[in-house]
DNA sequence: ATTCCCATGTAACATGTTACATGATTAA
DNA sequence: TTAATCATGTAACATGTTACATGGGAAT
């Protein structure tokens, strides 16, 4: 049910959204806590609108329809938060590559090491375009807010991954050296 | 596929394991990179042995069955590693929520937001507490490097995780103040 | 004209969850 | 001896993916 959930937070913003806007976000690396994909999202919204969740706004010409959230998608928007329990369920398929990286020979493993460090460092020059982005707005409200405030987390995360990839070059390019020592020196456990 | 991988990155490791003990390490919150059902556990290891990626170690009396990685199970973790792409398909729930709380009042933001603390200090405790032991043991090779440095990382995003948590939490608190200050203040973006 | 992007959907298939069944061993 | 935990599995159901179908509008 967390995709339905996943809409009805995007919604919730206020804005009309047709399917395919909503598609383009949940396709979107940078800015998103969900994925799907396109076909389970038109159908999801048909079952939403049955169920009275949303309604839809406007359909013109094209083949467009914008859904818009009624009050009772919001309140079950808030019931979901208050009365569901947190799903902590993790499919990271990044993190269980690199878990595995040492059954592969040193060259093999740095390869695949470096090319995350690839990915990351794009998804650090892309978050950090769009905060700036953000800050040139100026906007202040409570969704800006809290959307502003992701985005420095995510950040955040990113640059503690990086850091982190760094240490675990070093830690297969100097075998004998103690692992603890290598993350210290990263200054990744401050705090 | 990828819990496939997941199974066979746990059996790398060398120890036959059977399908219960790797049920309990897909259910740990502490130290895991992926989670499944014990039934898909067990309907995924029947498959794998009739594939011949592991086989039978030992049946005992009592119902075990011991399963080791055969040497087409480690070629076939190594292809996976090198080429099939990087699944980074998000399904986060608690991030979902707290990009949500904004439509809820301020006390009951602040509940959901206290108890995401609460569940992070509780892993921060869980991971401190793993690591020590792991210092302690004084292993040393490949595999347990990089199971370390993981939970070095896993670590680093918990301190990471609550500062922010802190810092959302004085953003609701402060509605005037600018919130990029709030988030510099928590030295987050450091790196 | 033809290719690309917009926009929505269907159908077949793959993956994952939940409830339940079974029976052994261990601890209170 | 009763409950909890060990240990594996089946079956019904829910969720998610992939390939494909359809047709309009925009750009070259």
């Amino acid at each position: 049910m967390a995709l339905r959930h996943a809409i009805l937070s995007a919604l919730s913003r206020g804005e009309p959204r047709t399917g395919y806007e909503l598609n383009a976000s949940f396709r979107s690396n940078v800015d998103r806590a969900w994925q799907a994909s396109p076909s389970q999202v038109y159908a999801e919204l048909t079952r939403m609108e049955q169920a009275g969740y949303i309604k839809i706004n406007e359909r013109d010409e094209r083949g467009r329809t914008e859904y818009v959230i009624t009050a009772g998608g919001m309140d079950e928007l808030r019931r979901w938060l208050v009365h569901d329990n947190v799903d902590r369920s993790i499919r990271d398929d990044a993190i269980l590559r690199l878990l595995t990286v040492w059954v592969l020979d040193d060259e093999t493993a740095r390869y695949i090491i470096e090319a995350e460090i690839a990915y990351q460092r794009k998804r650090q020059m892309d978050l950090r375009r769009l905060i700036e982005t953000w800050n040139s707005m100026r906007e202040d409200n409570r969704v800006w807010r809290t959307r502003r405030a992701m985005h420095d987390l995510w950040l955040a995360e990113v640059n503690v991954m990086l850091r982190w990839l760094n240490g675990l070059l070093k830690s297969f390019e100097e075998p004998q050296r103690d692992i603890a020592e290598i993350f210290d020196e990263t200054s990744l456990l401050d705090g």
